[in-house]
DNA sequence: ATCGACATGTAATCAGTTACATGATTTT
DNA sequence: AAAATCATGTAACTGATTACATGTCGAT
């Protein structure tokens, strides 16, 4: 049982899904392809944690419609109470900046105008679920409704991308003025 | 050249290290264990992006001084200029706060109080190496300064950190007022 | 006396990505 | 006509972790 097989388990204790829509609800906090989650469902159900219906579709492809087990959700009770390991972040964009002073001052203007772009996508994205959810549940702020983290994880998402942002437009402000003196 | 590779040119540009030295300094962007840059730094100087010298020392082992060679550092200036991809994070305590309903208030706070525990424990540490920096550069924001980009990367993870602080914050007072209905 | 820091490496395993494979329907 | 969505899977490879291996010095 590894964090990966976790995440499927809390993924499918809110709500029954398909590997389809694991692979795509899972991007918000544990990113995996199609390639991995498939067999490790598989292999969830060989040890009977989850367990799954065939649906037989027409205009479609069929599909697997996975749900919890009793134990599923006993093993993944028991997995929250012991104490989560320290998170993994791993950026290539964090190092470009480390590097930035070997480059000259319009690809790092540029870098970062970049960055600012792909998070205020995220922030718009980010807000309309929000929205959403907000509309859907009649409460997602009650930690007793199923919604509540994925609730409380989108908010995190947005306060972290526009933090970022800001952080973003502070560098860039440095950028501009401080640099009298560009080798490039 | 995998990511790693680029991480390890990127902090061998700012200053010469051993494999032990990076394996720490790396932790700031780019988690990897001494097991995975070891064998990764031989097949950089195999192919001639970092050379070293042996340095025999008597109260402590012997060390491997790397540094980066010319091919390196253009390797690196060209990988600067292609676009980062994007960022995976990959934080089992996400996975936990996704299934807190499952759990007791009294487990719900606790999660979120080690949370902010940890995340103190990171803002004093962070605070007190961007001390360090300001001290020791005369002028860390000019973007020719090799340590602007690590001293803007600390930055960026004390914001950051003061933020999911707050956002802890927010969820505990949630946690606090709204639940009458608690079926632990 | 035990633990952590310094220092480097390999072997075995596990986790994650890319590529291969198929195929209908809907949208651009 | 081409691309995206839905849908599931396997095979090959690359990336990352854990465990094995060694040894001194200084601090507790």
């Amino acid at each position: 049982m590894n964090s990966l097989a976790f995440a499927l388990l809390a993924m499918l204790a809110r709500k029954e899904c398909t590997g389809y829509e694991l692979t795509k609800l899972l991007e918000l906090f544990w990113q995996a392809k199609h390639s991995q989650i498939y067999p490790l469902l598989a292999k969830l159900e060989r040890e009977e944690y989850v367990m799954h219906t065939y649906v037989v579709q027409k205009k479609k492809p069929d599909k697997k419609i996975y749900r919890i087990t009793e134990k599923g959700e006993k093993r993944l009770k028991k997995w929250i109470d012991i104490d989560p390991v320290v998170p993994v972040v791993r950026d290539e964009f964090l190092t470009k900046v480390y590097a930035i002073w070997l480059t000259d001052r319009l690809r790092a203007k540029e870098l970062f105008h970049q960055r600012i772009a792909f998070f205020e996508k995220e922030l718009e994205r980010l807000n309309q679920k929000i929205e959403l959810i907000e509309q859907e549940i009649e409460d997602p702020l009650n930690m007793n409704s199923p919604s509540f983290g994925r609730y409380v994880i989108y908010v995190r998402k947005r306060d972290l991308s526009e933090e970022e942002i800001r952080w973003c437009r502070w560098v860039l402000s440095m950028l501009d003025h401080k640099n009298s003196s560009d080798r490039a």
